[in-house]
DNA sequence: GAACTCTGTTCGGCATAGTCGAACGCATGC
DNA sequence: GCATGCGTTCGACTATGCCGAACAGAGTTC
């Protein structure tokens, strides 16, 4: 047996996501021979997993180049997590109440790898064109959402996190193992995270962590928007942070967690 | 070999895939004895199955009912698809043009088994609240935007949407084969395909089929809203159905389609 | 236009890798 | 405290999926 995947995983199976998640890391679409050599796979291996996942619509391939993409039937299925989602579903009503009593954008998301994935947006109520982030994967450290979580985890959890490559998307991106371990500490302390400029030049973010009915962080929500609004003195508006504190402790209360959650 | 699947295909990644459509289709969680049974499968098997997809994040166990629903990594690949999705990438800015200028919601969709699957989705420019639709599936039968693509399939292809069980949604769902052939010939001869609170009641659709550079449907563009504003006097706004047919010329262009796109 | 080099695809033989079914430990409910 | 359901583990058998080499095209290059 070969080295790569965890003790008691099937092969074909293994193999099988490994190609869907390359499919769906590269832009643009691939060959069966770039497959197989990226995963270390034969040529032939390849093609048997791609005409498997092919007749179940979860990988299409162009009728011209004879090269392969995602199919449609993962767009379903990335729906159906959606629907399925418990803190999704609890967190509709508390971000639109956040958002229009704050006026900015509310982003909800959860732990997935070394990055945070959006699970629910609403924009902000304005008239603005904005984009939908619904799907769209942040480097941990480098949103408040991030932040927020990491700073309850338990500890090995956290020291993968940390273990991770520290990628600079900004300028004001904290790449700095040392710095981001007291900003994480600081966290855990007053229950609020915040992220000024770190992902985008101009953008702010005020998160607060999201727990479950054991304990752990389930997620975090937070409101995203301009520096000058999230943190117009050098200090994150003391109203939004209050907005968003409560509204985490109101939706952790949903999440059906007791009144042990860490912070105040 | 057993019977199930397609010839070639790899019987545990076949299974594996499975295992997804059943946890997405189910509404709550699932436990593995429940999934072996409505695959067929051995309890072993499908835990094994399990186990794989889950170290992948594809799915995901309950902590305490040991029960398993879908996985982030499934939302970040649906993600994925529709990033490399070409007709979504290049309706956008079309969809946003045809909104603004009737005022209207937009939707995008393409062909997923018998269902049309919404790829690209623009809110009616009001201040109301509308849920996102991207990601839905809505039987072929019950929008404008399946019958515009239904219109122009390969007869055996077509021969294969009317052979699934045409479910009424409202007491309008056309549900009717030989009705229903027979406004999907009539769409194939003016190039745009109505529907009449079909789906729900109070709404109405008007959309167009989009082609590829091989002149296949390779998807539909439309416009939803309430029936009184898009159907006022017994037919179709001319206004509405001259920008559908327009915008859906034009990205048709945009895709590479020729003038032999068989509508007028 | 022929040789060359890429594709994606097919095929058969070998042994590995996956399936099955029975047994286990642990809840929960009578 | 028995009974029944769950998710999980294990070992033996053999069906199953893997590999590597050969195939058929489409573009290139000289």
């Amino acid at each position: 047996m070969s080295t790569d995947g965890r003790r008691g995983s099937i092969q074909s199976v293994d193999r099988a996501a490994r190609i869907l998640k390359v499919l769906g890391s590269g832009t643009s679409r691939m060959g069966v021979t770039e497959i197989g050599e990226r995963l270390g796979l034969a040529k032939g291996t390849a093609y048997g997993l791609l005409r498997t996942l092919e007749s179940q619509e979860l990988v299409e391939q162009d009728a011209d180049t004879g090269k392969y993409h995602l199919g449609p039937a993962m767009l379903q299925l990335g729906n159906a997590f959606l629907d399925n989602h418990e803190l999704r579903g609890r967190s509709l009503l508390w971000a639109d109440s956040l958002a229009s009593r704050v006026g900015e954008a509310v982003r909800v998301g959860v732990l997935h790898g070394s990055s945070v994935l959006i699970v629910h947006h609403v924009f902000r109520p304005d008239n603005s064109v904005q984009i939908l982030e619904v799907g769209a994967s942040i480097p941990w450290h480098a949103c408040a959402l991030g932040k927020a979580i990491a700073a309850y985890l338990d500890p090995s959890e956290r020291a993968d996190l940390m273990d991770v490559e520290l990628v600079a998307l900004t300028g004001r991106t904290m790449t700095d193992r040392v710095a981001l371990t007291h900003a994480v500490d600081g966290v855990a302390e007053d229950g609020i995270a915040v992220e000024d400029q770190e992902a985008i030049v101009g953008e702010a973010e005020i998160a607060a962590a999201v727990f479950d009915h054991r304990g752990h962080p389930a997620g975090a929500i937070g409101v995203v928007g301009p520096v000058e609004r999230l943190i117009p003195n050098g200090g994150p508006s003391p109203s939004l942070v209050a907005a968003v504190r409560e509204t985490a402790r109101g939706l952790s209360r949903d999440m059906g967690a007791g009144r042990l959650a860490a912070r105040g």
